[in-house]
DNA sequence: GCCGTTTTCGGCCCGACTGTTTTCAGTCG
């Protein structure tokens, strides 16, 4: 399969930059950007859905876009893409990604100067043409050529939820201390959780007669601002993450809440409903003609548009505003749901803490088990566990739950999945654990038929629990390898076997598209720190943050439930 | 291009800020 789905939506979002460069009908181009967006969302590979008439289903997808992901699927090509190619210089595009330059400007110097590229503009920019062009003005010229001065940097780095908070909090603390300032909330892609964001959108409740602005303006770590109005300023930290203030009134922060959490496609379509209603939704509040009528808190918005208050990690307008509608959202898992956490290590293979220090830290969180799972012995982990160290590790395990009142330790082991798909421990020697933890460490470029066979076939050994951190992401450093992962969800289904949710801060390993597909698919979940110290164990709450975007209640979770329930279960994987 | 308890045609979210303008278009989120 040589289509993916993210060839897809690459393919729409250059159709979409093209169209808006033609100056054609702003709705078709917001179709064909919204597909891209919802076609990267899908859990499932599209091209096996193109013979169906399931992808017509699919909201925001109708009869013509169907067509054209078919024929893309199923040729390669895509004869409307190609023909706006024909029509468009190729350099154009990076025109449309300066800031401050839009299709309209973008037309402007094509048309008008021959601009088609970036060394074009800096060339006609030098030679002092631009200015002849209406609308084209000293300080836009100057901004222009600032940033083609920069080397094209591409585009802005989105940083992993756990880097941002680092700049989030202090942040979100000092303004917190400005006079006058009532409430702060970063809100966006932070704080529905995404696993990265790539800016901070902070809100501001202010009294009148302040000035939190200006305040904002004096943050020691503000490197630069590009726009301040009385109610907004926008600029970058010195870090160069983007930021985005605003202040509204107290009796508007439910309704700017909303708004600026997002996501922009769930704000949209609650703004559609309140118009469908004859009202008018925006930051200021939920308005019947010019009275407010919902806004001083979000559950007001949601109430007064007929739905259930919608927790920011679902608001991805993927189903959630229809079952809010229905009112027949999931109640999702929270950190206080985890009992127990089912893959840890301990310096017995490359951890830092020992077996008594992890079961202190673990107690702290109020679990009552958790499995102790070391690396097998393989290339890579200096420490690695073999049959023999496992052995003595799991009679240090027995005489130490001899001891413990109120919690137990299950053996485990993260056993390596090698090359081939063999576990790097013999059955037997699984066969005497209470969870055994398989994942990939190695060989993470095997083409996709490999590696999906690799993984079936590791599924296929008799003592296997869970498939830990299942498509191999690091963040920022490690794309996933290629997988098919229908055939993997439906392997661990039909094997009785779980998915882990890695809470470690740069893996959250699955992602919250697939845990949804999961999910949907009666696979239940691992929600696991992977600790390798003592303090790791707070791995969970990232953890169940991102099972929480993914749609997951507390049924679906394995180390949701009590011991003895786990323990079945897991009998119930074996083979 | 999508979509439909007002519609198969005619709508399509809403507002702030900037820069270049004499009242607003363009861009952005």
């Amino acid at each position: 399969m040589s289509i993916h789905n993210s060839d897809i939506a690459d393919a729409f979002d250059e159709i979409g930059d093209l169209l808006s460069i033609q100056g054609d009908n702003a709705f078709r181009i917001r179709a064909y950007r919204r597909a891209a967006q919802i076609v990267r969302g899908l859990p499932r590979q599209i091209a096996e859905m193109v013979d169906s008439s399931e992808l017509e289903q699919v909201p925001g997808i109708g009869q013509d876009l169907s067509k054209k992901i078919a024929e893309f699927s199923k040729t390669g090509r895509l004869a409307v893409l190609e023909k706006l190619r024909r029509q468009v210089p190729s350099g154009v595009r990076e025109l449309l990604a300066l800031p401050a330059m839009g299709p309209v400007r973008v037309r402007a110097l094509m048309n008008s100067l021959h601009v088609a590229s970036r060394a074009d503009l800096a060339r006609a920019l030098a030679a002092g043409r631009v200015g002849e062009l209406r609308g084209f003005g000293p300080v836009l010229r100057a901004k222009l050529e600032r940033s083609l001065a920069i080397k094209s940097s591409g585009t802005p780095e989105r940083l992993p939820l756990s880097v941002a908070a680092q700049y989030a909090e202090p942040l979100r603390r000092y303004l917190a201390g400005v006079a006058g300032v009532e409430r702060v909330e970063i809100a966006g892609s932070y704080r529905r959780c995404r696993d990265t964001v790539g800016d901070l959108d902070v809100l501001l409740s202010g009294s009148p007669g302040t000035e939190p602005i200006a305040a904002f303006e004096r943050y020691p770590d503000v490197r630069e601002v590009t726009a301040a109005g009385s109610t907004r300023a926008a600029g970058i930290l010195r870090n160069g993450l983007p930021f985005d203030v605003r202040v509204v009134p107290p009796e508007s922060f439910g309704a700017a809440l909303q708004y600026f959490t997002g996501s922009k496609d769930h704000g949209i379509h609650l703004r559609r409903r309140a118009q469908e209603r004859g009202l008018k939704l925006s930051e200021y509040g939920l308005f019947r003609g010019t009275k407010r009528i919902a806004g001083k808190t979000e559950e007001s918005v949601y109430e007064r548009l007929g739905l259930s208050w919608i927790a920011p990690e679902l608001r991805e307008d993927r189903g959630e505003i229809e079952a809010a509608d229905r009112h027949a959202l999931p109640v999702l898992i929270e950190r206080a749901d985890l009992r127990g956490d089912l893959h840890v290590h301990s310096v017995a293979s490359d951890g830092d803490g020992s077996l008594e220090e992890m079961v202190a830290a673990a107690r702290k969180w109020k679990l009552s088990y958790i499995a102790m799972t070391d690396h097998s012995k393989y290339l890579g982990i200096v420490r690695g566990l073999d049959a023999d160290r496992l052995e003595r590790q799991g009679e240090a395990i027995d005489a130490l739950n001899g001891r413990l009142r109120g919690f137990t330790v299950l053996k485990g082991a993260e056993v390596d999945i090698l090359e081939d798909g063999r576990l790097a421990l013999p059955d037997a020697v699984l066969g005497r654990l209470d969870v055994v933890v398989i994942a990939v460490h190695s060989h993470f470029g095997l083409p996709e038929a490999r590696q999906t066979a690799r993984i079936l076939r590791a599924l296929e050994r008799p003592h296997v629990s869970i498939l830990a951190h299942p498509s191999g992401r690091v963040l920022g450093e490690r794309e996933p390898y290629a997988l098919d992962f229908d055939r993997v969800i439906d392997a661990v289904h039909a094997r009785g076997c779980f998915l882990e949710v890695n809470g470690q801060p740069l893996r959250l390993d699955l992602d919250d598209i697939h845990i949804k597909a999961a999910i949907e698919r009666g696979v239940r979940l691992s929600i696991a720190s992977d600790a390798h110290a003592s303090d790791q164990l707070a791995n969970l709450e990232g953890g169940v943050r991102q099972a929480r975007r993914g749609w997951a209640r507390k049924e679906d979770v394995l180390n949701a439930r009590p011991l003895a329930e786990v323990r079945r279960l897991l009998l119930g994987a074996r083979r």
